[in-house]
DNA sequence: CGCGGTGTTGATCGTGCTCAACCACAGTGG
DNA sequence: CCACTGTGGTTGAGCACGATCAACACCGCG
């Protein structure tokens, strides 16, 4: 498991995920004792974090760059079960194994605790406990959305929901919540979209050619993707949930 | 939403589920102010609990019977995203519309706590507020198991999968730990089994029956299960996790 | 140049869906 | 008492969607 430390140790008063990690709630004097447990890494793209099974010496949030959490059987069949995104939380606190194998789609940088100090602080500061349940409900609430595309969605639909999903997060994440174009780069490969949707990825491709045909997106290159109008395309999702809130 | 008291109100100190649902870890004072905010209620089979984009006046521990939380598309698809067993959470704090609609599978109690004041007791009650972070990882963790399930598995791993949960959770509610033959009701219908599973009825149907078939499970009516061997069935769930603790 | 990683496209196959008939069983009312 | 009805479940025949197997295109890189 190799690694590297971080170009640049940033400090938590300009960190870009400041608002949204478990550290959001935090108080000066807070963020002064998670600045004594933390530290960043960084991860190249394609790097495992962590294999599922291995003793998990930290916790981390995502503070930039897009990993994966995937579960594979004995048989090599492989389902993606989280995307982590900046300012997503990796790891379990109370569990000392990883159950699932987290790896690195991007470049990564994680800004890691140490697992027993943040423990012994989830249970002494509120606002870390509070903010982790948050998100974990968060968290829940998209696996739980994600069932429904596994289970009941055709491929099309599987992959609208996809673009749909990183699209909506992207364009909050950059507060670009205007209604109508939106343009991001999708850091996934077709497998990896593959192994997140239940389909092989010569399906995702076929899938990604018949939208773009249709003008549901315009690619540029492999990866770069402009949505002309969400609204289609969260038709195309079958999330017809018009009274959504953005969008 | 007709509704009926539960036949007989009953003390926190004799309940079934006092040490696994959210109230685990209270002290006697805590549970005293628990019984302020809480109340039975009882739903029969069949009976809607709380409909999708409904305001929330509470949330709920089940005490006994199965309840499921489904999501519906435009067209009639439905997903199970979730099975209440007794001492599972229902409804999420901090929100005031559901997000998913709750049925009671069987015949169902819950012990239900007004949201707010539950709220504000999650605020200044860190036993609850850790007890309800533990149980949603622990649902956060089945919600994943499931991802696998739903993205990655054959009709027949999918119903051995279903069986071997259920009857994991059943053997240890009743502390029959004990290793081989397992019996059980199945408390769902084959419709609720596809909803779960992201199948048809008629599919879950044959392979319920290719199983009984073959001799993984042996049934009496439509609804007793007995399992021989569970080590058998988790093979055919594709679960080959031999390492397992139980069983 | 050849090579590996990534992606596209085509042909064929098979699992699970669809549509449909039928069965078992429990109420219910004439 | 038995016909009638509704609910839950089983079984069969045919089809379609997505998997599988295979060939090839593209591109950066040694």
């Amino acid at each position: 498991m190799t690694q590297s430390l971080a170009p640049e140790i940033k400090d938590c008063s300009d960190c870009p995920i400041r608002h949204r990690a478990v550290c959001a709630k935090c108080e000066t004097d807070e963020l002064a004792l998670l600045e004594d447990i933390k530290y960043y890494r960084s991860f190249s793209a394609g790097q495992t974090v962590m294999w599922a099974g291995d003793r998990m010496e930290f916790v981390a949030s995502v503070v930039s760059g897009v990993a994966t959490l995937t579960q594979t059987m004995e048989d090599g069949r492989r389902q993606m079960v989280g995307l982590l995104l900046p300012s997503d939380f990796v790891g379990r606190p109370q569990r000392d194994t990883a159950t699932y194998t987290v790896t690195a789609a991007s470049d990564v940088v994680m800004c890691c605790f140490r697992r027993k100090p943040f423990e012994h602080m989830i249970a002494n500061t509120p606002h870390i406990a509070h903010r982790l349940l948050e998100m974990t409900l968060d968290e829940l609430d998209a696996a739980r959305e994600w069932m429904l595309v596994l289970g009941r969605k055709t491929a099309r639909e599987k992959i609208a929901s996809l673009l749909s999903i990183i699209g909506r997060r992207i364009a909050d994440l950059s507060n670009k919540k205007a209604g109508q174009s939106i343009t991001f780069d999708l850091m996934l490969t077709r497998e990896a979209m593959a192994d997140y949707l239940g389909l092989t990825l010569e399906t995702v491709s076929r899938q990604v050619s018949a939208l773009k045909k249709d003008g549901v997106i315009v690619l540029e290159g492999k990866r770069h993707i402009t949505v002309p109008d969400m609204r289609r395309l969260m038709e195309e999702a079958g999330d017809d949930s018009d009274g959504g809130l953005l969008f």
